[in-house]
DNA sequence: GTCTATACGCAGATAGAC
DNA sequence: GTCTATCTGCGTATAGAC
């Protein structure tokens, strides 16, 4: 019971935090949203920055979820790749509505000055390396990270003006661009390897 | 003299909220940073919302300044596009500390729920539209305001993850990229009005 | 483990002297 | 116009009963 309540306040945390930014969400809004009193929260977590720890491993560990069955889903690392770029479009009425979890938390803290910066960028990292690999495997080498970066900054600039002007065609039509980007590496990388044709 | 106090007003509020944030961002903070005494503030701002208002409204008639600046030294469109994806080199710094002024303005608000949000997105069709008239002026013809918009969000993802991961060499990668991208845009265009060429 | 009661500080905002 | 003094509410955090 105890480690069910320690979850539903970091579950609840966690949506707070993404709808409304950290510093906004007080304990008065967790605790109303999950039924408890104010007091027992410090049972569960002695300090709000436990409870910023506490979210931020859970968005880790659900993260590394995803990606584990976009590995498993994809037959290969561009169709996997391309998992990575709709998600812009599956979750694209809370993006437009809150932004990119990951983005605006990490801007955030940023400006907080708050020493779980670094946490929150970890979370992009977990996304950095799955994506480096996937091009690694394409056979882009040392490029691979380059790229993964790339389009990771990509679907962040489409997460912030999709959010700001609320507008989905835009968001469609990049997660496209996008995609067509993706093709041309892969078709530039051919024509590397293969060059019969100019 | 009250004109001034004003104005020094906006000018602190807007370093800091550009720093640390709106919400987090007290009347007492600004207070001290302009030296006068909170009591004073009411005398020309009603509420923090005011200052908010005061503090776009300077970024808006400052951003337009900058945008004739460029639009006056720039021999043609394209040169005054590169001046605006070199800010990011420019205000590369800055950047890399508190990300995108008109960006995380533009996200805390949406996370507040807050009325001045349409404010801030303001801000950015200040870019577009500049944007969109040299794509105009190049000749790209409806096609201009999605690549206005194209180059605003990769700006805007550049921005994010610089912060992020407090990366210059990224920043400066993702610069010559865009740049590459404009030139390869024209180059595109040139050859469908005048395809010798394949 | 969960609650109520409470401490303490700082937030935004107001009143009124100078 | 600028100040000091003060109001009120809410924030995090603690103490202690059940």
């Amino acid at each position: 019971m105890a480690a069910e309540t320690r979850e539903r306040i970091v579950e609840a945390a966690d949506l707070l935090i993404y709808q409304h930014g950290f510093e906004v969400t007080s304990f008065a809004d967790i605790a109303a949203t999950v039924g408890i009193s104010r007091g027992n929260f410090y049972h569960h977590f002695k300090t709000k920055d436990d409870i910023l720890d506490g979210v931020i491993n859970r968005r880790l560990a659900n993260t590394e979820q995803m990606l584990d069955r976009w590995e498993i889903a994809g037959s290969d690392p561009a169709e996997r790749i391309r998992s990575f770029i709709h998600i812009l479009i599956v979750n694209g009425e809370k993006i437009r509505r809150y932004g990119c979890p990951v983005g605006t938390l990490s801007s955030e803290l940023a400006k907080l000055n708050h020493t779980a910066k670094s946490d929150a960028a970890a979370l992009f990292t977990l996304f950095r390396s799955w994506l480096c690999r996937q091009f690694e495997r394409l056979g882009f080498g040392d490029k691979s990270d380059e790229l993964a970066m790339h389009i990771l900054g990509r679907s962040q600039g489409v997460a912030t003006l999709a959010n700001a002007f609320d507008d989905d065609r835009f968001l469609h039509h990049e997660v496209e661009l996008m995609c067509a980007w993706l093709d041309d590496q892969i078709a530039g990388l051919a024509n590397k390897n293969n060059p019969d044709r100019e």
